[in-house]
DNA sequence: TATTGTTATACTCTATAACTATA
DNA sequence: TATAGTTATAGAGTATAACAATA
């Protein structure tokens, strides 16, 4: 008698919600707006901290030093974000959003919250709460496992 | 003021949480087992259906055909399936597992119930039901979301 | 020696379209 | 005409290592 099955393996069902839930949301950034999500991610938190370094959003972000070195690059080009070397320690990088960056993010707020709303449209605030809450469980569970399998 | 915060936006912790735990169990298949995500779900479906075509794999795993395909031509040319022509239907493939499958089978799964129940560790019963139940309206939501905008 | 950021490379996943063979 | 499956191709995303500049 068999105790797995895929349909109700949580890694699976993880992964299933991630995936569609990405997909729609990707869709939605790349045609209206013409960002890729780390691209978007550094706008949001750009928006939030005003100045910071590319090691700083690599700390806020979980995405590693060469997305966000990729992100910001493409960023600048569109002259969303405006890059200068920091005055104390020379190898940093300072970043911060240009106006046009800063009109974006008001372009895109109001969208991204219609999207969380209609995605949670059948949630109630209670167990809003809960999952996120949950969400946050799961990925510090996985990174100690991660963590204690690397160490073998 | 502002009402979006990157750290509570649901679509990225989502989305971190996904990451994190297909990361760890994605080095435990690949390192352990030599599969990818897509044929350990392969196997765990055709451990559950004994037989099945490929196009029945699509809707069990919702992942595309070239992905199927891909997974499915792995799997045999390692030994672990059996691929031959519906009998009534000469387009269709029908597969299964073999013998050498069945057993790979047998030693993945407490490997990925182990996995699960670390994962989980730090969850009750009930919020693991609550857990997965939301993850399933989630995506459903997404889904409805993206057909609805792909309308547009 | 260690750290910030860049570049190059490669591997996985995903998406699309063109193709074949059957229906 | 439509469907099952294959192949080719290209786009994201992610990971690693080698590197330059600075600390």
């Amino acid at each position: 008698m068999s105790k797995l099955r895929l349909s109700t393996f949580l890694p699976y069902r993880l992964s299933i919600a991630s995936n569609a839930v990405s997909k729609a949301i990707a869709a939605a950034y790349t045609e209206r707006f013409r960002l890729s999500i780390p691209e978007w991610r550094l706008i949001a938190i750009l928006h939030e901290v005003e100045d910071a370094t590319q090691q700083d959003l690599v700390r806020a972000t979980l995405m590693d030093k060469v997305a966000v070195s990729r992100a910001a690059q493409m960023l600048e080009e569109n002259r969303l974000v405006a890059r200068r070397q920091d005055a104390r320690d020379g190898r940093a990088l300072r970043i911060r959003l240009s106006e046009r960056g800063r009109a974006l993010y008001r372009r895109i707020e109001p969208t991204a919250l219609e999207y969380e709303r209609r995605l949670l449209a059948a949630f109630g605030k209670e167990e809003i709460a809960q999952l996120s809450e949950m969400l946050g469980r799961l990925a510090e569970a996985a990174g100690r496992l991660a963590d204690e399998d690397a160490a073998d």
